[in-house]
DNA sequence: AATGAATGAGGTTTCATTCAT
DNA sequence: CATGAATGAAACCTCATTCAT
């Protein structure tokens, strides 16, 4: 960012543009953008737009960021049990996940399928950070003295195979239900953790 | 495609820019490509290229599909053990799948990076089928008066979760090596078949 | 043109050539014909093409050349009444005319449209030579010893005003019927010429 | 247009814009003006054409509009004689479209020519619209009880064979002259219209 | 003679970014 | 600070014409 925006005002701006980038992306995709729209959809001018943001990617890595943020403060406010059911859990982070990627308009759809060029890693590592917490909590319960080998090539793994799995059924729902996916992960993902 | 070829030059030819897509492809990325750009590596006039293929993107479709059917025909020669240690099996494909992701300079992994501007249900549908074959003569033989339940969303399941995982590490192979990600995808998918 | 066709096959090829030139104006105006369609359309290939005209534009003329003509003969079986009733003539000329311009899925509109484009003269001067040997029998009748003043004059203007009126209405047919222009059109050059 | 010029920067870029398709159409053509070309003459970058313009043919609308009114501007400051001297004023009108199409370089000439693919029904409704208001003037005084029967179809074929003939003959003037052109429209029209 | 594959100049349009006001 | 007019590189695609086979 070209410009730490102290001013209100300022502020403002940037917050528009960020929502505005949002906006563009569901109206035309990730590819789609162009700036004149998105100076235009958060009625500003180009040159504003400029003053704020180094360029194009710089605004979509704040939008990425600031969702980013509001996923973790998401995930912290789920109601996990703590009880140390494990199942009851990763069935409750995933009906998230298909809550998020179904909501405001497939944005984060969209997000994730070109989580390639972006700076998605911030998000995984919050994802995969949020899974990490669980799974030790629950592996410090019931594994305490024999703790589980590999944990974080465990989270990389089922972090990213229930991300993605989502994302590409959501792309083609046609042969099977959300529930079938639901039940379907989670018994891999508990499966594999047991 | 524009111009069915018949004659050995035009085989030649169209070949030669299919190849070139893959090379531009790997040298650019799949958004970097130019029309140009091809004609130039493969030694031919823009023309030439429009007189065989309808536009940019059929040429990447063309290149999807020649790759779709190696793979495919690949995956028929794997030596997979036929008396049923599916473990093995499984671990056989992932690392075939390894091996593919890490050729050709990494024009697989941009390709299924890319996989949602692209006709990949083609190649999913192959490796899907691939994992399904397999999966189903392994049941037919151990389970065979009690068939497994919602063997297609396993499958399913199975086939993203292992891709987009081994491509994901692939993208940052930092914290953890290649064996590790085989032994715990392999782990995975097994517990959750068996 | 580049080469007579002295040989049979050769004039067939020619004549399939201008005849596929009409055929591809009618379907896609003058502007939008190109040399491929002209080939494909006559079932001969483009070499072949160039082998007998020397470019694109020498089809369009060979082909006005051959309507020319073929309105010359078929003005010269006009059924003119020879006892000079010149209202007559010009009513059955300009009935005539309208026939043309709407025969042939309106191949001479396009071209009447775009003469400025074309050896046009060529069409014009059979047309003006036409109704200069109706005009001078007609007044070599009547005003044998008193000649008109100017009739070449006349002529050019006559039959320009008459054409261009006819391709007009023709294109905007709304407020007017072909009668009316007709008539319309038979009272001024019959007025002027008397 | 994509954008009102508001300021009065913009609109001078308009308005050089307009003027250099209207020096591009006279040294190229219609057909042979591009963007590029265009863009230069007016001393402006592409890119500001399309700022303005949707596209080139934006371009040539926005061109014959202007002139469409320059030429209705100038038909009401003609001097037509208002005591009813229908041959006088015919001619004039005549005498001032001459003027009209031997000016700028044979812009309005060019223009005529291709009127097919122009909005040309604006500049022909002004004409007409000039010649009715001319002709009603004239026979509500001459035949005020006896109203002309078909006025419109009249002033139809008569601005179409006026202005037609006149183009035709600028375009090859070699067998006659300029004045024997205009008494012999003027002698036709006034011998129709009586 | 006939073919049709190959050429490549040339045209239109978009859009990230700058900079004078 | 804000504006938005201006820029111009760069991309896609067409089509008249040639020439090796």
């Amino acid at each position: 960012m070209r410009k730490k925006p102290k001013q209100k005002r300022s502020r403002q701006m940037v917050d528009a543009l960020i929502e505005a980038t949002a906006t563009a992306i569901v109206e035309r995709g990730l590819e789609g953008i162009t700036t004149h729209h998105i100076a235009e959809t958060a009625g500003v001018s180009v040159g504003s737009l400029y003053q704020y943001f180094d360029d194009k990617e710089a605004l979509v890595e704040a939008l990425v960021d600031k969702l980013a943020n509001e996923i973790a403060q998401a995930l912290l406010r789920l109601p996990m049990s703590q009880d140390g059911d494990l199942r009851c859990n990763v069935a409750l982070i995933i009906q998230f996940g298909f809550g998020l990627l179904n909501s405001r308009d497939g944005l984060y759809l969209e997000l994730v399928r070109n989580w390639h060029s972006l700076p998605t890693d911030r998000v995984m590592d919050i994802l995969q950070q949020s899974f990490m917490d669980l799974s030790r909590v629950y592996f410090l319960k019931h594994y305490q003295n024999n703790p589980i080998q590999d944990l974080h090539v465990r989270i990389f793994i089922i972090s990213n195979s229930v991300m993605f799995t989502m994302v590409r059924f959501i792309g083609q729902p046609q042969m099977m239900t959300q529930e079938e996916i639901t039940r379907g992960l989670t018994d891999m993902v508990v499966g594999y953790l047991e």
